[in-house]
DNA sequence: TTGAAAGCGGTACCAA
DNA sequence: TTGGTACCGCTTTCAA
């Protein structure tokens, strides 16, 4: 039987002495007072049940029509915002997640954590995100503070010498590590990890069977990169100049301008640079001094930065499988039953001009 | 009366026929089956009520030692995890703030944030961000899946042309708008602005009281910071030259290189840049041609970005008022109760070599 | 088609 | 010093 809502007196609530919810003061500017609408106070405004209120705002089947219109119309009305935090521990679910990553230094990263947030709303997700704090207590403590409101985390960035197990200890909660832990770790924690070597042994390999005599490695000796340099070697039998790498632990620009003295001075005819960055700062050495690339020098170099397609000559580089983190993702955590296990996405070369 | 836990029987429910929780299983490799450890749970185990566990638990005074020692003893060996979720709800408040933010592009927008967030977690909240959305309807979205969860938004960045009533409306939290919103807002909105015209009357009344003749202002002619530029010339009862404007309406580091053409042409002897990004274009303009900083052109910036002080000559700069923006979200948030009205912080020139 | 009611996990009041 | 219990706002089952 349809209601007549106009007909229904307004709600007003003193309940327990304490009048925590103010009536609706409609006033003539069209201001309400402050208050916080709920299912209930609908369904007391509008002479119905709960149950009928809930149909009615999310236009489930069944129930009258009328009653429903004029329902939805005094929720509106009255301002009705839905308790999120009330739904999630009602259902025991919910759909926010958590991203945690340290402030965004290279574009690499803040591109992938731009995607993933984006692949998840794409999803029906609402991704939030904090930096990462100075110590594991700190981490462990934010973490708390996220329970019941969030159910999976991301971790986009994971301090080497963290131990996962002491930080998420009993914090039940569904994990993603990017780009940071062991395989080892795989047992215990969905890992999501990036094959550098692949992509890596491609570029390189491409400048040998270019013609190139004398390659360079310019990047961090301690590093996967180094691994992928030398593939490119051994798969073609043959061995890299006793001289070729080049230790720059930093990556920015002007280590990279730094490093390319030395790079001319041995005569290369060929780099890799563990970044596009270092790769520009050689770039701008080049520059300066008059050497040509490619024509004297092939550069390539790592993370495919935005800019590197736009210098001159655009710079070959080496692409992070950012899409399929992020899909992976995305999966990990519409499927939240999954096992814990590891993905390996693999780079990929970017041939451009500069080799 | 003391209880001795160890004779008390293992919590096993299944009410309602589903066994929603899971006994314990504390077998030999000390691995615990997953489940929701919850106070009533351990009030049953422990065999006491609800009302010990959380004085156990929250150290309240009163409450025989000994039971909360074990009580507290049998949360730990439980895993117990309050639900936060459970917690706002039933307080009507939450340490959880919000914050929306656009990618970070300029320097000066990622350490103000960091800034803040750093504040906030001083004073026990715990900062969340997410990315502004594409649209209005995107962003209400993402405010309504946070009711119940942060009662206080900081925005530091918000879209000239969204209607904040219309994307805001019916959600009651706390919001605060850091350097977008005009003054007219202020009478239903907190607003944190930056006055960025005193720091450049101070910066350009500087060049022009060390004697520099011919001042240019480079940036966007649309700007506070145009006024700063003028009010510098008309607190000393003199006027700029007819063609000291020069439009940039971009503000990055090739862009100051762009413009600087016009600078030497003119025959200029000293610029404002609106960013450092500017000024440091300009600098590797001049740096090429010969151009001597600061004997033939005093540069000074805009912004404090990190570099600055590095680069040579060490650049003058104009700062934000970062801590105290930082400061006064952090009182905002922690007096929720304050009324709206318009802060608003002068930015303070950092005179360095350049000028 | 509708209403009543039992939770989700904590908090805090009141009575014992 | 402790136990019982009524909420917070929403979802969902069951019965009417």
């Amino acid at each position: 039987m349809p209601i007549d809502i106009k007909h229904q007196r307004q709600y007003t609530i003193a309940n327990d002495g304490k009048a925590k919810y103010k009536s609706i003061a409609n006033d003539g500017n069209n201001r309400k007072e402050e208050m916080t609408v709920t299912l209930k106070m609908i369904a007391d405004t509008a002479g119905v049940s709960i149950r009928s209120v809930t149909r009615a705002l999310k236009g489930e089947t069944g129930g009258n029509p009328d009653t429903c219109r004029k329902i939805r119309e005094l929720a509106k009305e009255l301002g009705y915002v839905p308790n999120a935090a009330a739904r999630n521990l009602r259902m025991r679910t919910s759909n926010v997640v958590g991203m945690i990553s340290s402030q965004d230094t290279a574009q690499v990263i803040s591109r992938r954590k731009m995607l993933i947030q984006r692949h998840l709303e794409r999803e029906g997700y609402f991704p939030i995100s904090a930096l990462l704090p100075s110590s594991p207590a700190l981490l462990r403590k934010i973490l708390l503070s996220w329970t019941g409101l969030t159910e999976s985390i991301i971790f986009s960035s994971w301090p080497r010498d963290w131990e996962p197990d002491e930080v998420l200890d009993g914090l039940l909660m569904n994990y993603i590590f990017i780009d940071n832990l062991e395989s080892r770790r795989a047992d215990k924690y969905k890992l999501i990890n990036i094959d550098r070597e692949s992509g890596i042994a491609t570029a390189v390999g491409h400048l040998i069977d270019s013609g190139r005599k004398r390659i360079a490695y310019c990047g961090p000796e301690m590093s996967t990169r180094v691994n992928g340099f030398f593939r490119a070697f051994r798969e073609r039998g043959i061995e890299p100049e006793a001289d070729a790498i080049i230790d720059s632990s930093h990556l920015d620009l002007e280590h990279g301008y730094a490093a390319a003295p030395a790079l001319i001075a041995g005569k290369f005819d060929a780099v890799f640079a563990g970044t596009d960055r270092l790769a520009l700062g050689i770039y701008k050495y080049c520059n300066d001094k008059g050497v040509k690339i490619p024509e004297t020098l092939a550069v390539t170099g790592f993370d495919n930065d935005d800019t590197s397609a736009y210098v001159s000559p655009p710079l070959s580089s080496i692409a992070h499988p950012e899409e399929k983190i992020s899909r992976k993702v995305a999966e990990l955590i519409k499927n939240i039953k999954l096992p814990p296990g590891e993905s390996i996405f693999p780079t990929e070369f970017i041939k451009r001009e500069s080799c």
